[in-house]
DNA sequence: TCTATAAATATTGTCGACAATCTTAAAGGC
DNA sequence: GCCTTTAAGATTGTCGACAATATTTATAGA
């Protein structure tokens, strides 16, 4: 009752070690730490963490659901890995979750809301005349131009689905798919008609130009990917493994994916 | 090697406890069996199931990804509840998805696949002439007509999403939520003019028709709901919810909300 | 030298017990 | 009589150990 629990309410430090250490892992997977492919051993994981089997148990089963992680029975389990074919599915997934988050916004919105995402490109367009763009598109959650139209959509399901299941994978490529956008311009303007027709609570058209801006991004990215795969043959997997018994240090050499300062899953 | 092992080699019999009781306590959930609200007792299930708790603490972790229960540290878990706002908002996601599926359906359906759906619809064409029609839609799986346009559409991550996510929310108020449907021969013509577009490779249209036929269901559940709510005043939610300690025998008591033979989730 | 079988090893799956936390109930004070 | 405080009970969280399964290694045979 008194108020002293209530100095850090619920977020900042979550009380089970399992929600922790899931948390962790989380972050270690999209930081590519734990690099795609690589073979969970839950003795290492348990100790490098510091916990037992049981709560790191927990935590691998919950990240299963969020599709970050694969697991066979009596075998163990893996980091996924990203094929250049599920990236695209990813796209159409969310030109249509994003299409009908933005039809939504046009109707649900806040005029606070959209002010404040106005506001948002107009810093983000500063930031390209300076040609310090770079700096905006890393920062996540609210500042994500995305995800504020999503939360705008006011629809619980879709930010859930967005948010929590497609979100991981989408940080995922951020940090470890290191392509950049070939037109910030224009993608800033795409944003901004967007933004415009949001609020003109138009949703028909909401919805029209964020599918656009979406399938114009991943029709970039297919012409990227068929340039790739001309250049070097086979290739598959969008993130090198590692085999199957590496130890755990070998990971640490994956931050070197995290060279990509933006991403092309924001950007068209 | 030998093939004593491949005579069920994945499904049927799922070889670890955690999924085994995972399956079945989603199956409990979505029959009704674990009432919305219930009050998960760890110690109960597991002697209920007899398993220990560990398996079973797995298990929920699974569940709660699945968005099934809901879980709060310290405290214990609950299945969820089921709000009419939460049913629309389903319904504006099916439309996103399922409109994009059916988009990719008409691309990617092989003939054979389109040729079989379409005999499927002939099938229900005729139960709908023998008013036997409710059988139909009683079946879940590969002869449900949205599910095989979303396989259709060779795009897993859909394919997961609605089958993996949705797919046992909507089995769940096909189980409990007992309204038929007030117009089953128009919603099989919607049908049968879906899948004339995909025969007719026509994305767009295919499209166009999935998410008017989804659209004009939620529009029809939005008057009912409304309908219900003026009648019974305050209804927010649309099971009823046992007290949190309730005992496992009254879950037994829910079945009678199975009476549903029709779910207004498939049909228009 | 290669293959196939079989033992050995390591990993995953499961269990019971203990500790931390929350909930409930009772006792005491106003 | 009602509220607050406190203690008892129950539930969840965590841990270490054992059993079942898969993988690896060693060995024997062709």
């Amino acid at each position: 009752m008194s108020d002293k629990d209530n100095i850090l309410p619920l977020e900042p430090m979550t009380r089970t070690l399992a929600d922790r250490v899931c948390q962790q892992i989380v972050t270690a997977i999209v930081k590519g730490e734990l690099p795609a492919g690589y073979k969970i051993s839950e003795p290492e994981l348990a100790r490098i963490y510091g916990i037992s089997r049981g709560p790191l148990r927990e935590a691998i089963r919950r990240l299963e659901g969020l599709r970050l992680i694969e697991r066979k029975a009596h075998v163990g389990a893996r980091v996924v890995k990203l094929s250049a074919h599920e990236l695209i599915e990813i796209y159409h997934v969310r030109e249509a979750l994003e299409g009908m988050a933005c039809r939504l916004a046009a109707e649900n919105m806040t005029d606070k809301e959209i002010a404040s995402l106005k506001a948002l490109l107009d810093q983000h367009e500063q930031s390209v005349e300076e040609e310090e763009w770079s700096s905006y598109f890393q920062k996540e959650g609210d500042l994500d131009f995305h995800y504020r139209i999503v939360q705008g959509s006011k629809n619980s399901k879709l930010l859930e689905l967005l948010g929590a299941d497609l979100y991981h994978l989408v940080r995922m490529y951020r940090y470890q798919f290191s392509v950049s956008s070939s037109r910030p311009k224009r993608a800033l303007k795409e944003h901004r008609q967007i933004i415009d027709a949001i609020d003109a609570r138009d949703p028909e058209l909401a919805e029209l130009l964020m599918r656009r801006h979406i399938s114009a991004a991943r029709r970039n990215i297919e012409n990227k990917l068929n340039q790739k795969t001309e250049t070097k043959g086979e290739k598959k997997w969008l993130i090198n493994c590692l085999p199957a018994r590496a130890s755990v240090k070998p990971c640490k050499k994956i931050i070197r994916f995290k060279s990509s300062v933006l991403s092309m899953l924001t950007m068209q």
